[in-house]
RNA sequence: AAAGUGAGUUGCCUUAUCGUUCUAAAUAUAUUUUAGAAAGGAAAGUCCGGACACCAUAGCGUAACAUAAUGGGUAACGCCCGUCUAUUAUAUACUAAUAUGGACAAGUGCAACAGAAAGUAUGUACAGGUAAUGCUGUAGUGAAACCAGGUAAACUCUAUGUGGUGCAAUGCUAUGUAAACCAGCGUUUGAGUGUUUCGCGCACAAGUUGGAGGGUAAGCAGUUACAUUUUAACAGCAAUGUUAGAAGCAGAUAAAUGAUAAGGAUUGUGUUUUUUCACAAUACAGAAUCCGGCUUAUAGACUCACUUUUAUA
């Protein structure tokens, strides 16, 4: 199975992000925040990962928190990959303690849940 | 040998699987394959000094900030290395450490305890002296008692130095377009701009400020080849320099350098006579235009110097 993400993959436009922002739907497991929409893109989404400046002021913890959750959601990106429509993504960390893998990957887990719930509310 | 203090160096390793960025090559031209490279001693604080870029570059006064023995090093410095000096420590020696380092003979301020009095001086006792008087000396307090006293890590003064803004600099390309509309101030009776703390002065000067509205907000250069790193020789007490050889060593931009598993290493705790075994820990911390410093953070390991204690000779 294919699990690369990219450079291409990422959520780089100002613009986009603000759209992203402004129109998007958010889905809650804490401590991880999804905000998506859909938009017309070349590829099947662009994620972008961040996480609050005000909990975590070493660059350090920040960078560590970011890569585990592009790790988490590396392995279960399949699941944001439909054939019809495209999405913009945004992860945000909620916590104010630094997280452990297996933490995430519970959390990430919850959310494909909710993620599946309303993908086939979507379609109907 | 142990402990302590100071200075310096270092900053866990291997394998497998799955990934990220850049460069090169190959083709099947793509979410391809192969090869190579990919965080630090502080990348941190943004405190000094530069490089580089743009703007400015009559002057005078004023303010602010910095520095302060002396010689050298350096692109430069408020940094570094010598020497002198001061203080502290001891083993009293050109040993070590150190936020010692212009001026108290311009002015203002400050000074515990003791003391009559710490500066608007002059009490007590004794002695001397005078027409007379703290006029003179001694005693007594204190680190210091008219001595040009001490204190500037008190204000202050002196000397010297400092133009401003920072890679969101700056240049090019792309996209859109509006030299339009409304209002204020103004065109030699001068709005405004520059001179970047302010004032005067000087120069330029026909536009400029606000509103409402429209467009862009992405690509390239700057941007990683040099005050570069490293080895040797020579010069120098040293900081450092010169010459010769070798090396190419991050380049992201909502920001790559990661995740998981296994094994090992080191340290600690528990158990055990020991081996073993079990558990835990492995710091501080993440490049953002680039260098030189300073400051602060730092588990563990190693080296050197000094001190103390113990043992042996």
């Amino acid at each position: 199975m294919n699990e690369k993400l990219p450079k291409v993959l990422k959520l780089k436009s100002k613009k986009q992000i603000e759209s992203l922002f402004k129109n998007g739907k958010s889905l809650k497991a804490y401590p991880l925040l999804l905000i998506y929409c859909t938009e017309d893109l070349d590829t099947s989404f662009k994620v972008g990962f961040s996480v609050s400046k005000r909990f975590f002021k070493q660059a350090v913890q920040r960078n560590r928190i970011k890569r585990l959750t592009r790790e988490v959601f590396r392995k279960k990106k399949h699941i944001f990959t439909l054939d019809e429509t495209q999405f913009l993504l945004m992860f945000i960390y909620l916590g104010k303690e630094l997280p452990s893998y297996e933490h995430l990957e519970k959390a990430f887990h919850k959310i494909e849940n909710k993620w599946q719930k309303t993908l086939s509310n979507y379609e109907a």
